[in-house]
DNA sequence: CAAAGTTACTGAACACTGTTCAGTATTCCA
DNA sequence: TGGAATACTGAACAGTGTTCAGTAACTTTG
């Protein structure tokens, strides 16, 4: 059945075409202020037509979420690379902060928003499970070789990630303006904080 | 003039009335769902009448934010009392992250959401600055006995309020989910990561 | 005390939002 | 070629923040 087949990829493109035209807007204009019109419009079907692909506001924030999770991971995979898992380490705070200033609305729908919609707090599948995976299993190299001042790398790596989250979501919500800092010196600021962070973890 | 001393009295208390009901419900079911409606409903006016008494919804925001940060500056002065200024600073670690865990959708509408209708990163007023101060001054008197490893007092309230912001805002998003915690664990891996923490910038 | 002026409040209306669903047009298969 | 399945539409529903002409109550003035 060839044509069972075509129907299925025309699926996917369909899907993909949406998910687009979604992760361009949202990147743009942010979530909340993106409608479902708007992304219709964009890819000049109707409103009604994106229900038949995805159940509603938040399984397309879902969607673009995964993709936003893999292009972490990528940023990972390109700056965090160093052998030596300390390094790796400092690498990754770095990379995950850059990210988070160079990309403020696919972060703020990663970690800050909440899909308004819907019950809260569901897992949402493994969205996020490798980024979390890839910090662990550096604190675990680093720890294996008692490099670190932690007992736990759960510990750990809730602890570096909180500092790194709170780094970032302070500075996009805009309440470090309370320090009167200009915006050339803030990333000096940040590096300067993660590289001190770093430093206040080793043993 | 008694007169238009009562006017203004009237006035004063009708503003009241409004922000009691806005705080009430947000505190209930959040900023978002909380409509102009439901709360003109609520105390019993037209929905144009909160227009008269607050420029828009934002402003309502602010007004509840305002004090909801004489709340945490209670909880402060309540909870973190002690003459020593390590001490003191765990207990303001343990204050803030508790005021989170235990008023989510206020510690929302404080640190994490975006009014959604105005121009984002204004700085509202001195929303706040009081909590940073007394951070601050907390930390300037531990460094001034050389007890942190911070060089800088700023740098060390960035990253002291970073963590702890980390820590709440992740666990109210449901970031943490990821580490199967149950709820019941999750207080505890808080507090000794605070406890872990504190210990980590103590020289 | 009555008329005029001021103020407080209303609620319909506007332009949006996410979502649903009867109806239509197109494609597929017998 | 006719009937079934599929894809899509766009009007409609219930909700949102916000505005504003109109009304009712209160205050001041003649």
């Amino acid at each position: 059945m060839g044509i069972s087949d075509r129907k299925e990829r025309e699926k996917g493109e369909m899907k993909k075409l949406i998910t687009d035209a979604a992760m361009r807007m949202f990147l743009e204009d942010g979530y909340a202020k993106t409608s479902i019109r708007n992304i219709a419009e964009s890819i000049e079907y109707s409103p009604g037509t994106i229900y038949l692909y995805y159940k509603d506001k938040d399984e397309l924030l879902y969607e673009v979420q995964r993709q936003a999770f893999l292009k972490l991971v990528s940023a990972f995979k390109e700056h965090a690379t160093s052998a030596d898992p300390l390094v790796r380490l400092s690498q990754m705070g770095k990379t995950y902060v850059s990210f988070g200033l160079e990309n403020p609305e696919l972060y703020d729908l990663m970690f800050i928003i909440r899909a308004p919609m819907n019950v809260d707090c569901e897992v949402h599948d493994d969205n996020g499970l490798e980024c979390f995976g890839y910090l662990l299993r550096t604190l675990e190299e680093c720890m294996a070789s008692d490099l670190l001042i932690f007992k736990d790398p759960n510990q750990a790596a809730l602890q570096v990630w909180s500092m790194m989250h709170g780094l970032v979501s302070l500075n996009i919500r805009c309440r470090l303006k309370i320090m009167l800092l200009d915006e050339s010196s803030m990333q000096l600021v940040l590096n300067n904080a993660i590289d001190e962070y770093i430093t206040s973890i080793i043993k």
